[in-house]
DNA sequence: GCCGTTTTCGGCCCGACTGTTTTCAGTCG
């Protein structure tokens, strides 16, 4: 039996973030750069802010359970002994040191494009230069360009850059970035003398948010597709442009690399281009290890390249298998392409209907019969409606009454097909106490009760963790809809203890939701992994509310799939009938 | 500071572009 006790306990009152702490070695190394110590060391600690961002669970809850994280790659004693303190204290002892000789508000004028340790150290030390409106001040005087190494032209684009300063610098969600990069990349395509134009970047490797857009482009020796390129009206302004490489800005102020290699490059660039940037490295470390040297124009052994046409041609010379784009980030997945252990991938292909969906009937915009018109197209066997119930007034909730009309509509609209059937359900409100938001008798009624949290956001995370097992100790209830309630950039995941309620989801049999939506991406790459590896069972949902919104599904794919989901893992795959026997009933 | 199919010490990825330079430093990805 569970009770709020017994969930409440060192682990979840944890409010020091795994963001502040990546955040504190990041400006640390900052800090060591300026001082011009050691690059590895501040290569180890931005290394680590890297690890500590991905991370699934915080660390704090982490410590608390008692592991060992100095076993998490990229962090050894020191620094798990940084993390124990700040965990503890708040507070990294080492860089309030750090911070005594160097003050930290330089580490924000790092931040500005053109300005990094050197040159930040120069205008701090030479002329006092503190924050951007120095800059600007130094920049009108002339002072700017007098100090030594940097010149009139150097001057003018700090000046610039500061002018043009955002707040913070923009992520693009993955969908977004997506529509800004199209209308770029079908220019470069039409171009004559181009063979292929590839994106690569953390667009290939289906990041959920994207910084900048990396397109690759193969093209014949004085193609001059760069010149070309600053012709494409939508480009707002370049940035650099050379012999094989133009970085320019395009509408919203997204900012876009081309690349141009020839064509016996492709695989090695695609390789290179694609990143990250840690994957990159460590394979270029094999690469070394093996007496080679791997760039982005091939595989070398001395001056002789023994590959680089493809990605497989490459990775097969460096004793590898061919890794997806989705899993290079350096977690893993280099030792098990070393191994043969790389994970048989979900796929789009692969589902066979959708647990999620909106009809008029709440606020969808199209009816039963066009959301189940819409599925067959897209060849599913099943489509789940799950419209929303009665508590979430806002999207016109449905009441046990309403319900049950739509009931009949599918049964009677199921008559009509063949191979294929709508499934009763609803996106069921899963209340502050943990009760859902319908009688046992209407939930009776469906193919599957999905439940999810619609509101009470703010919950600390022993009652929120408290709230969904008190939810999944309803019998009817087979399915958790975007389980953090996260929406990218602008609300933060729930808290709770999310192994718990992993471990809880596993015993009782219920799916955990991957939701396509763009905004959502819920659960997110890393809780995916850590669901799967406590034996979760995963849903890959549209969450549609219109027929067109079928397709979003394939986000949901992506971010399985960058968190090492299988086809077997996820329950959507399954034939209707094989479903049927793993969806929960009393 | 991290790490080990050579190693517990001695390494640590590699190249393009710019602007400042008389041959290269700084920044970026």
């Amino acid at each position: 039996m569970e009770t709020p006790e017994n969930v409440t306990d060192a682990r979840m009152t944890a409010r020091v973030s795994n963001a502040e702490i990546a955040d504190k070695f990041e400006r640390l190394a900052d800090l060591l750069e300026l001082q011009d110590d050691n690059p590895f060391r501040v290569r180890a600690y931005r290394n680590a802010a890297r690890v500590i961002e991905g991370l699934p669970r915080p660390l704090a809850e982490m410590l608390a359970a008692g592991e060992d994280l100095d076993e998490l790659p990229g962090i050894g004693a020191a620094i798990a002994e940084k993390i124990a303190t700040i965990v503890k204290t708040g507070k990294l002892p080492a860089l309030a040191e750090a911070a005594k000789t160097t003050p930290l508000v330089l580490t924000d004028l790092m931040r500005i494009p053109g300005l990094g340790p050197k040159r930040v150290r120069e205008l701090y030390e030479t002329l006092d230069v503190k924050s951007a409106a120095d800059i600007t001040r130094a920049a009108k005087s002339g002072e700017l360009a007098q100090l030594p190494g940097f010149g009139e032209k150097l001057a003018g684009k700090i000046a610039d850059a500061v002018a043009h300063l955002s707040p913070e610098q923009k992520r693009f969600r993955l969908a977004d970035a997506e529509k800004l990069a199209a209308p770029l990349v079908e220019y470069l395509k039409g171009l004559a003398g181009v063979k292929r134009v590839v994106v690569a970047g953390s667009l290939r490797r289906r990041r959920e948010t994207v910084g900048d857009i990396d397109i690759l482009v193969t093209a014949g020796r004085g193609a001059g597709i760069l010149d070309k390129l600053k012709r494409f009206d939508g480009i707002r302004r370049v940035v650099s442009s050379g012999d094989t490489r133009a970085t320019v800005i395009v509408a919203m102020n997204l900012q876009v690399d081309v690349r141009v290699v020839p064509e016996a490059s492709f695989g090695a660039a695609l390789y290179y281009f694609t990143g990250s940037k840690a994957h990159n490295v460590a394979v270029r470390r094999i690469a070394q290890g093996k007496g080679l040297k791997l760039n982005e124009y091939g595989l070398y052994r001395g001056d002789t390249r023994i590959a680089g046409k493809s990605e497989d041609e490459v990775a097969k010379k460096l004793g590898l298998a061919w890794i997806p784009p989705e899993l290079r980030e350096d977690a893993g997945e280099i030792e098990a392409a070393a191994h043969g252990r790389l994970p048989e991938l979900v796929t789009l292909e692969a589902l066979r209907g959708d647990l999620h969906s909106h009809t008029t009937a709440s606020d969808g915009h199209a009816s039963l019969r066009e959301m189940a018109e819409a599925a067959r197209e897209q060849g599913y066997a099943y489509l789940a409606v799950t419209d929303h119930t009665r508590s979430t007034r806002i999207a016109h909730g449905l009441d046990p009454k309403r319900l049950s009309r739509q009931f009949a509509e599918i049964d009677a609209l199921n008559e009509t097909f063949k191979g294929f059937r709508l499934l009763k359900s609803a996106e069921t409100d899963i209340l502050e106490d943990g009760s859902l938001d319908l009688p046992d008798e209407v939930l009776a009624e469906m193919d599957f009760v999905l439940g999810t949290v619609h509101a009470h956001f703010e919950l600390p995370a022993a009652r929120q963790t408290q709230r969904l097992l008190k939810a999944f100790d309803n019998p009817y209830l087979s399915g958790l809809a975007h389980p953090t309630a996260r929406q990218i950039g602008e609300r933060e995941p729930i808290r709770l203890d999310f192994d718990r309620v992993c471990e809880a989801a596993a015993e009782r049999g219920i799916f955990l939701e991957v939701n396509g939506q763009p905004a959502r991406l819920d659960l997110d790459a890393s809780r995916c992994r850590r669901a799967t590896e406590l034996g979760v069972k995963l849903a890959i949902s549209s969450d549609s509310h219109s027929a067109a919104g079928l397709e979003t599904i394939r986000f949901g794919v992506d971010q399985a799939r960058r968190g090492w989901v299988g086809k077997k893992d996820v329950v959507n795959t399954r034939s209707l009938r094989s479903l049927r026997g793993i969806l929960r009933r009393p």
